[in-house]
DNA sequence: CGGCCTGCTAAG
DNA sequence: CTTAGCAGGCCG
């Protein structure tokens, strides 16, 4: 399947920034904006033979894809953030995973790219940060979040269960707000030593140098239109709500609440270098708390082994299968559910009814 | 033989 | 939902 990647370059715009010191050491910074026509005219000399054979490229551009955008770090081998928007139209369908295959970015230099061999037996996992599940509606952007220009190297239990059941409350946000944003993203965050002074440290997997996060970040932007009253008339506008979360890179049990790993806005931004949303904060300074206007509630234990076990029961090939995720269950000591109840004798049904005539014709 | 794919199984 | 691992088939 051919690459299906807008790759959008803002090569339009030089920025240069020149410093004067003045007398009195104060740095005075110009900015120029110059489309590449008219750089020869207004770029300074100096700036010209400096820039004559081109500067640095970074390879963090804004990358767009189907249902994801996100800007890459060439070092590392990750992604620095994936945006993403939710919505309950957008989370329908039937596309499937057994369909994808994890691979390198195409559309990445191979320079900087990072390999399926990088991951597979480094004891880390290959974890999306545009989750496969956000993109239910179709099998070609569910695909492209496959793309390892979207994956981190992922402590399994993590990725399987606190960051999924994350994963899942934006999107059961989305059957309560209009629009869900979410920004989601690693962090190589700085320890203390015994003497007090920081260091940054990460390890390195793969012949890649894939570099992995310790912790992980998503800020989760709602939005729930209202009509609003003006003097042009009746606008669409919404009420906006925000939370950031930095979730540490290893297992995290059930007792831990959402709010645990709450950040303010602007703690994060200072962690990760990123300004969010800037187009929102330009009209709106400080957002209501997500966690207050919402529940911020994942799925217990109880919940969360009821849901594996409906995905378990959906997906079983035979009764033999079928009859172990329902034992499994109740080992547990769960009381199945009327949907789970409603499912699994569907289920049973039709593999009944297979099996019988898998023997009718040999 | 190695490398790659597909399908099935296991596990949170 | 989120993954990994292994077996078997195909191919240069």
């Amino acid at each position: 399947m051919a690459a299906n990647v807008k790759f959008f370059r803002f090569v339009g715009g030089f920025v240069l920034g020149a410093v004067v010191s003045t007398g009195s050491c104060v740095a005075v910074i110009k900015l120029y904006l110059e489309n590449a026509e008219d750089q020869k005219e207004k770029v300074p000399q100096a700036q010209q033979d400096i820039g004559h054979y081109g500067f640095p490229l970074t390879g963090a551009e804004t990358r767009f894809y189907t249902n994801h955008t996100l800007s890459y770090d060439q070092a590392r081998k990750t992604p620095r953030w994936v945006a993403e928007h939710l919505s309950k139209e957008k989370l329908l369908g039937t596309a499937n995973r057994k369909h994808c295959k994890f691979k390198p970015d195409p559309s990445i230099p191979e320079l900087f790219n990072a390999h399926n061999a990088d991951y597979l037996g480094s004891g880390w996992s290959r974890g999306h940060m545009a989750p496969a599940g956000d993109n239910k509606s179709s099998e070609q952007s569910m695909a492209e979040t496959f793309y390892l220009s979207n994956i981190v190297p992922q402590n399994y239990e993590n990725n399987a269960g606190y960051w999924n059941r994350l994963e899942m409350y934006c999107r059961d946000l989305a059957k309560r707000f209009d629009n869900v944003w979410v920004v989601s993203g690693p962090l190589v965050l700085p320890e203390e030593g015994a003497d007090g002074k920081k260091t940054v440290c990460y390890k390195l997997i793969g012949k890649d140098d894939v570099a992995v996060p310790s912790h992980l970040f998503k800020v989760i932007l709602v939005g729930k239109k209202k009509s609003v009253s003006s003097t042009l008339g009746n606008t669409e506008s919404e009420d906006l709500t925000l939370g950031a979360f930095v979730v540490p890179n290893q297992p995290i049990g059930f007792d831990r609440p959402l709010t645990d790993f709450q950040v303010s806005l602007s703690e994060l931004e200072k962690m990760s270098g990123l300004h969010f949303f800037p187009k929102v904060e330009e009209t709106t300074p400080s957002l209501p708390n997500l966690c207050e206007k919402d529940s911020c509630h994942l799925m217990d234990f109880k919940e969360f082994t009821l849901y594996l076990t409906g995905r378990k029961v959906g997906s079983a090939r035979t009764i033999m299968k079928l009859e172990k995720s329902m034992g499994e269950l109740k080992e547990k000591g769960i009381v199945p559910d009327d949907y789970l109840l409603k499912l699994y004798q569907e289920k049973k049904t039709e593999l009944e009814n297979k099996e019988l005539n898998l023997a009718q014709t040999p």
